[in-house]
DNA sequence: TCGGACGCCAC
RNA sequence: GUUGUGGCGUCCGA
């Protein structure tokens, strides 16, 4: 009976409970987002506001309930390249955010403490510090900078679950989540099946990429390998660059062999303290050119401060 | 402490 | 037109 093992088994009755369905629309209307496929407004569904949280807690509830085809939206990605977003219709964003709030506190408490995107009381600011600290203080000076190719869009389905049916064995839940990656996509009129990813645009994509890169967090932390990640967006540490060279070659075997995820070979390199590193819109960089020195300088990439 | 509007940033 | 999560800031309201 220790902690350490304790799972979740009933849980699908806090998602569809109408206090938590109507919290959840609560939260989806500040987002003021636009409508998905069905062209629902955030504010024409909440013009019946009781009568469709009550429709969707029936729903979910007798598991019914069948998410929407998203909508398909190409937005420009600073390089050039576009990004495909995957909008769910207004509904199926209000059962997504109930959902995220039941699994999120769950999940939370075992994330590596060093994993800083999407979680909540963390910021892009404190992984940097945690960076710093371990190429100064530790005298890891030796960096690798690794990204993960199209994130969301690679995560198994198959493997999305199982992460989650570690600690949550209701099988409604994983039904429900499962029914959600099925959704498909309508492009040009025509319905199109999601056999992979997590949609950009989803409400607990950020969630669900988290809960199955904790399996490359823990992996690394039990080879007493030291790891910042935000999001997909990584960096390795170690005290030689031949130890990097192993290092990080043991992460692209973890990512891709075990995670079935691709390495963005473009975006990752070996580097140094010395030469500095890039992360999250920074350049970090030692102002000693010495490893064993604290003192170190980031150049800030936006002036966003006053 | 929380909530609303707007803006910026990371992914 | 453009979604989502998280963070920060300015203003306003209990
Ligand atoms: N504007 C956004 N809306 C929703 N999700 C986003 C957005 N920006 C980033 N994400 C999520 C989805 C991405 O898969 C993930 C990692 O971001 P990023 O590395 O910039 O893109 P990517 O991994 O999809 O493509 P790339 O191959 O260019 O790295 O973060
Ligand atoms: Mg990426």
């Amino acid at each position: 009976m220790q902690e350490k093992e304790m799972k979740y088994y009933s849980l699908i009755d806090k998602v569809y409970s109408e206090k938590n369905l109507l919290k959840a629309y609560h939260r989806v209307n500040s987002n003021r987002g636009a409508p998905g496929i069905d062209g629902v407004t955030v504010k024409s569904f909440g013009e019946k506001l009781l009568e469709e949280i009550e429709r969707l807690s029936e729903e979910v509830k007798s598991g019914e309930y069948m998410p929407m085809p998203l909508r398909r939206v190409e937005i420009p990605k600073g390089n050039g390249e576009t990004r495909q977003l995957g909008i769910p219709a207004v509904r199926d964003r209000v059962v997504q955010q109930s959902l995220k709030e039941v699994l999120e506190p769950i999940f939370e408490e075992r994330f590596h403490p060093s994993s800083y995107g999407y979680r909540k009381g963390r910021n892009a600011w404190q992984a940097v510090e945690k960076a710093k600290a371990f190429a100064s203080k530790y005298g890891l000076c030796n960096v690798v900078e690794l990204d993960l190719s199209k994130c969301f869009d690679t995560l198994d389905h198959e493997k999305i679950i199982d992460s989650v049916a570690e600690r949550v064995s209701d099988g409604k839940i994983l039904k429900l989540i499962r029914a959600m990656l099925k959704s498909g996509v309508m492009e040009d009129g025509v319905w199109k099946a999601t056999e992979t990813g997590s949609p950009q645009g989803g409400v607990i994509s950020p969630l669900l990429a988290n809960i199955y890169l904790d399996e490359f967090d823990q992996k690394m932390k039990a080879r007493g390998i030291r790891i910042v990640r935000y999001a997909d967006d990584i960096l390795i540490f170690s005290k030689t660059q031949e130890e990097a060279r192993e290092f990080l070659a043991i992460a692209i075997n973890i990512l891709e062999i075990d995670m079935k995820l691709k390495v963005n070979r473009n975006k990752t390199r070996i580097t140094t303290l010395e030469e500095g590193f890039h992360f999250l819109g920074f350049e970090i960089v030692n102002i000693n050119r010495k490893c064993e020195k604290t003192s170190i300088g980031n150049v800030e990439k936006h002036q966003r401060f006053l």
